[in-house]
DNA sequence: CGCAAAATTGCAATCGTTTGCAATTTTGCT
DNA sequence: AGCAAAATTGCAAACGATTGCAATTTTGCG
């Protein structure tokens, strides 16, 4: 950006780097360049169609961080993806990016530009109050809780336009879009065992809030059904997965017949180490799966999963940034699951 | 961002949102406010102490958008998705993403913000001029040649630092990386005719061009070893894709033995068909994808498939892209495909 | 104590656009 | 022709930080 020409290059040369430039070259004001180009009706149109037709011929675009800094507005959503309790995960988690594809695409619909920021709270605390005081965002979107409840709960105490994917709680203060969770827990425990599963292992990492949820869900309908279930820490990062479901496996072989995996990813997973050990998807072990991700309608056999709706939950995300931007202080919305009956349990 | 307070509220609030409203407090200038919060070595350490002291208490930090505009670097890095050539394509197409992830990743890293963008050229014809002439990021990285090749050959002349994922083609201005698709499609050829298969089928659009250069390296392979092929447009969009395999697949049943699949998205989509078809493979028909996406190891039976080094490619878009700021005139960097035997070919 | 050098801080121009209000020009009517 | 109203355009402050250079203060030595 910075330009290399003095400033008597600058006069006598034809290229047009500021709006000062191409006024100069139209024989009017810069204030009248401007109004030109941003179509103001206060300008004649003869003067008007002289002016577009010089920028046009320059290749001149008026510089929109002038602008954003004179408008103090800035037509940028951030959205930030914190990896609070598992560092090792890649930004690139399946169901993150669907949902990322999904906000882009809302985004860009609604005229806002997306700037992306993958945060790890442990190596940066202030990593929501640094984005927001940036002034580079006129709002902001959080993709998923981590470990942040109470940082995002400050922050949203002091500033409207922020909307959190995640798990909403009762009495919280910060606005969420997101399943309900437990009762998509409720429904994944009510598959397995209607489906004949007597044992039951939840494949997830509890700490993240809306896991918890999902487990807390499953819990209490096992408990009400007389079924055991017990937890096997399996977290979201697929080398780390992998390992730790091939070991859960072998502690649990002939023991557990009903497996409840807190994502779709980590059903994948289990279900190519199933594959491996020539356990039989549903008849020797059931298994359902969260997100309803398009590789679930694929896998063999195609997974029974909850499905999570990402298009709704991210038109929601945006609808309420935007109602929120306009000073209203909106309720979080919380998406109904639903169980999307495949063929492994 | 706008603030309703009068003046007078401003001066007598202790709320700080300029340098200035903190200098005041501190009782220094702004510019010593903005030297001792930058850590600049020309302050007394007791006075940047106590100004770091009163930004910390008041929560203040410097407005970027102010900043960028004086020091005329915004440390953001534009990410930009044409969509030229199928408008039904969603932003989160599942390669897309996947590099979109590693490309997040890696500007982090580097200290760079990402501003994603999803363009529809026959929309907007100047959203590469757009991009660049707005002034907001430093720099632009394209995912995807789609039809725009042209377009971004004008732009490459008078822009230096902006780097484009797809196929180099001999002669070509702007700087690429990407695999070598031409070979890619060779070794997709290869390993089919190897395993026996006698008459091949290109599931895929042969306009955009790296994947023209795939069915191009098939096809050159294929007629070395007098075995037919044919190409069978298949659009990536997942709805019309599904329906566009099985029509394809009704008319090529018991004359094709070997399908070659654009990438593993098409591929998957056409395992669910053949399987719903009792069609077996790859005893009755061998297919080869390309990309080796994570799902490609959970299909069953697993995809034999083309592997893209994905984080070598985002490194590599990163890298040429830091230097081309800097000022050097990189040369494309060409990606080597690997083909990942699995079971389906 | 006086003075020169070093350190620290202040001033204000700058980045480039937007926009309220004043100045100028144009228009239309008597 | 003169004049008032309307239309058009110019001026310059503003947005908020950065930074070159000048002004001021501090320090140390003879």
């Amino acid at each position: 950006m910075a330009d290399t020409n003095t400033r008597d290059e600058e006069e006598s040369v034809t290229r047009v780097r500021t709006l000062a430039d191409l006024a100069k070259i139209a024989g009017v004001s810069p204030g009248t360049a401007s109004r030109a180009l941003a179509g103001n009706s206060l300008v004649n149109t003869k003067t008007r169609e002289k002016i577009e037709a010089i920028a046009r011929e320059h290749g001149f675009r008026p510089n929109q961080i002038a602008s954003k800094l004179r408008r103090q507005k800035t037509g940028v959503i951030g959205v930030a993806i914190p990896l609070g309790h598992d560092v090792r995960q890649q930004i690139s988690d399946t169901f993150f990016m669907t949902l990322l594809g999904y906000l882009a695409d809302e985004l860009t619909e609604k005229g806002y530009d997306l700037m992306l920021r993958r945060v790890i709270p442990a190596q940066d605390e202030d990593w929501l109050d640094r984005f927001i005081g940036s002034g580079m965002v006129d709002g902001v979107i959080v993709i998923g809780q981590s470990d942040q409840f109470e940082r995002i709960e400050d922050v949203a105490d002091g500033y409207l336009p922020m909307v959190v994917w995640g798990n909403h709680q009762e009495g919280q203060r910060h606005c969420v879009v997101g399943s309900d969770n437990r009762l998509g827990g409720k429904l994944a425990a009510e598959r397995l065992i209607a489906s004949g599963a007597k044992n039951l292992a939840f494949l997830g990492d509890t700490q993240p809030i809306e896991f918890a949820a999902r487990f807390a869900g499953a819990k209490e309908v096992a408990g009400k059904l007389g079924v055991p279930i017990r937890a096997l820490t399996t977290h979201l990062s697929p080398d780390r997965a992998g390992e730790e479901i091939a070991k859960h496996l072998q502690q649990i072989e002939g023991r557990v017949d009903g497996i409840f995996a807190a994502t779709d990813t980590i059903a994948v997973t289990c279900l190519k180490e199933l594959r491996e050990r020539g356990i039989e998807v549903p008849r020797q072990l059931k298994v359902v799966g969260f997100d309803d991700l398009p590789i679930s309608s694929q896998t063999a056999p195609p997974l029974t999963t909850v499905r999570q709706d990402i298009a709704a939950g991210a038109k929601g995300l945006v609808d309420l940034l935007l109602r929120r931007l306009g000073g209203e202080d909106t309720e979080s919305l919380v998406l109904p699951p639903h169980l999307v009956v495949r063929e492994t349990a």
